[in-house]
DNA sequence: TTTATCATGTAGCCGAGGCTACGTTTTATC
DNA sequence: GATAAAACGTAGCCTCGGCTACATGATAAA
């Protein structure tokens, strides 16, 4: 057992550099997994009421108003949004971009769970962590197995 | 716009306590997805090599064997692991349980995105980050929909 | 057997994302 | 307009999961 590092028994298992690869890959989409929560959320909240709060962010997240209001700085730190002491947030141009492709991914997570059979409750939960490590590859599968699943409804 | 959390337009988006709940819950699902990955990478070393050692860890999850060491000691902590200084690592007998259960889920996973037409390792990264999301409703529809695709394969 | 090399351990730093406690600003209410 | 309540900010603490630097144990090679 010199070099565990590369035992390759079972053919559909990574060798060390690309799993270590994936594992890095997931970990940076983690880094991203806030923001996009956060613009998403604020995006909704600006469309729903006209603006987004923080105290309103933290309700709907289920943290403290301190946690949200150092993500804000966080996000104002990355150019995704903008806000002003006691103000409410905006987005900037990258924030709602980042926005719109967060809620287009949601979405169709959502509806392909759906599609599958899953309960709407449980679908919207498990959307919300799964939406985060869906790959282009995988993300058009999902549409795909939509599109077809229009053509054909209820091949059970 | 007095309560924003409670607005509700649209019919399938949550309501502010439970997507708190929601949030909380992908957030505590995350507290275990260091444990599952660890637990199942050392099951799989021990299949392979015989041993875990620390440094086997750190190569193929990307991270230098001090952060290996010092999660393996809150691994420890929990009861899922035991080491000694010096020495490989063994699964306790909820390790073991819970790398059983993360491997399965692995797996189930990979097969279904593959069922999807996702290449192969395409299919292998995205599990990675996805399977720690998937709730027992979501995995027993993707099993259930491997189970007619074999009935029915290549259905193009 | 000594010595080099590799594996582990420990100290200490960082950022993200939680929290409580407490002070300040806005807003609502009387 | 004064006062109470709600929202927001700041200080400071925690855990997790990264890291570098350095010390020590185990092992292989000379």
């Amino acid at each position: 057992m010199k070099n565990p590092a590369q035992a390759t028994e079972k053919p559909r298992k990574l060798g060390a550099t690309s799993a270590a690869a994936v594992r890095r890959r997931t970990r940076e989409e983690h880094a991203q997994e806030t923001a996009q929560d956060y613009v998403e959320l604020i995006a909704d909240l600006i469309a729903a009421t006209g603006e987004a709060r923080v105290i309103d962010l933290a309700r709907r997240l289920g943290v403290t108003h301190v946690t949200v209001a150092r993500t804000i700085q966080r996000l104002q730190r990355d150019g995704l949004v903008t806000s002003l002491p006691y103000r409410s947030i905006f987005l900037t141009a990258s924030g709602r971009k980042l926005s719109e492709e967060s809620r287009t991914r949601h979405e169709i997570v959502v509806e392909f769970l759906e599609s599958l059979g899953v309960p709407a409750l449980v679908a919207q939960s498990d959307a919300e962590g799964i939406e985060h490590h869906v790959s282009r590859e995988t993300l058009r599968a999902f549409t795909e197995h939509l599109r077809k699943e229009k053509k054909r409804p209820k091949r059970k």
